[in-house]
DNA sequence: CCTTATTAGTAGCGAGTCGAAACTATTGCA
DNA sequence: TGCAATAGTTTCGACTCGCTACTAATAAGG
């Protein structure tokens, strides 16, 4: 009486997941959206901080992220900086407070920490596949770290973007870009 | 170079699947929340379906989830029956309308439809498993079936419900219910 | 009985999300 | 030079969400 794993409990799952996640998460004054934006912010590049790069990760619309980046200025856990080459465009830098706050996990973050290495690495590379696929419906950007992109060159100095043609330390490789473009298709 | 998976990572993932989910799903004139309180309502028996239990189902508010079912109930997809031996309590049963609003899949249950079966299965698994956890950690309840509890009893016509001491046919066994308690403790 | 919790559901408030549309400023293209 | 595309913002309306305060019904204890 074995039920084929039904595709309803899995969409299930992963809401009931993040329904706990977002109840109990609230990290410090946040609420999930403005966590999911400051996580983002301090783990991309210089290239990919601009507001319409945040609404393109949260797949919202560049209004609603505008108006989240706005609380997160507000609380001083963000700071922009508008750019000299292109002046409409702005990016948004994490401050201290703002990298203090992203340190303590939430308790989603801490049971997941608990999960046997290799099932957690099945579990990444299930969700990475679904991600992905989601992406790729809906002609998203991956967001990866440059390292795994296509357009990275490993050079005696570190690394290189063949896209952008800007020379990358081994820091800026680990960060994720908006220009991301898997190294390897999905069909191989 | 592998890094080991990252715990940040997985959560990353998940949030993104959901609001990957949530951008293109809205089922009809549905949002997230009224969608994911539809669903359970069509998978709830018939005592566990009042505005606690979708607030206990959902990890949020009575408050919250009270509105949520009003806005169902004024789109006729929900109809709520008043209580005759507790006057105090309500139930609501999804309409036909609603059901047939369940039917169509969202573009992430068509994604997860194209998993292989053992990949869908190991998924389950261990989402099911930080599920518990957290549901555990809150002290939370599990709202699994009937058939997977441990007030649950097999008998010649059907199950029956030791705790509210009432038989359930086999359509019963296979609804979530508030009262579930898992038949295998988390350690055995 | 009668008083006092406790429980079920609701209303209203304020902050915030979210999509959509309208709007400014800047840049790019022809 | 002009017109289209782009970056970001603003405003609107519907809604979520936690919170507090509230009503009504039930349960518990004296």
């Amino acid at each position: 009486m074995f039920a084929p794993t039904d595709t309803q409990t899995i969409r299930d799952l992963i809401d009931r997941l993040t329904r706990l996640a977002a109840a109990e998460e609230w990290n410090g004054p946040l609420n999930p959206s403005q966590f999911a934006a400051l996580s983002y912010l301090a783990r991309a590049n210089r290239f990919s901080r601009a507001p319409s790069h945040v609404a393109d990760f949260l797949a919202t619309t560049r209004g609603t992220a505008s108006q989240t980046l706005k609380a997160l200025a507000r609380k001083d856990l963000i700071a922009e900086t508008r750019s000299d080459e292109d002046k409409r465009s702005i990016r948004y830098d994490v401050t201290p407070a703002g990298l203090e706050l992203l340190e303590d996990p939430s308790s989603l973050e801490k049971v997941i920490d608990a999960l046997p290495p290799e099932v957690a690495a099945s579990l990444a590379s299930s969700l990475k596949a679904l991600v992905l696929t989601m992406l790729h419906q809906r002609g998203g950007r991956s967001f990866g770290m440059c390292r795994t992109c296509c357009h990275h060159e490993v050079t005696e100095t570190g690394g290189h973007c063949r896209l952008l043609n800007v020379p990358l330390s081994p820091a800026d490789a680990a960060q994720l870009c908006h220009e991301h473009t898997p190294a390897e298709s999905l069909q191989p």
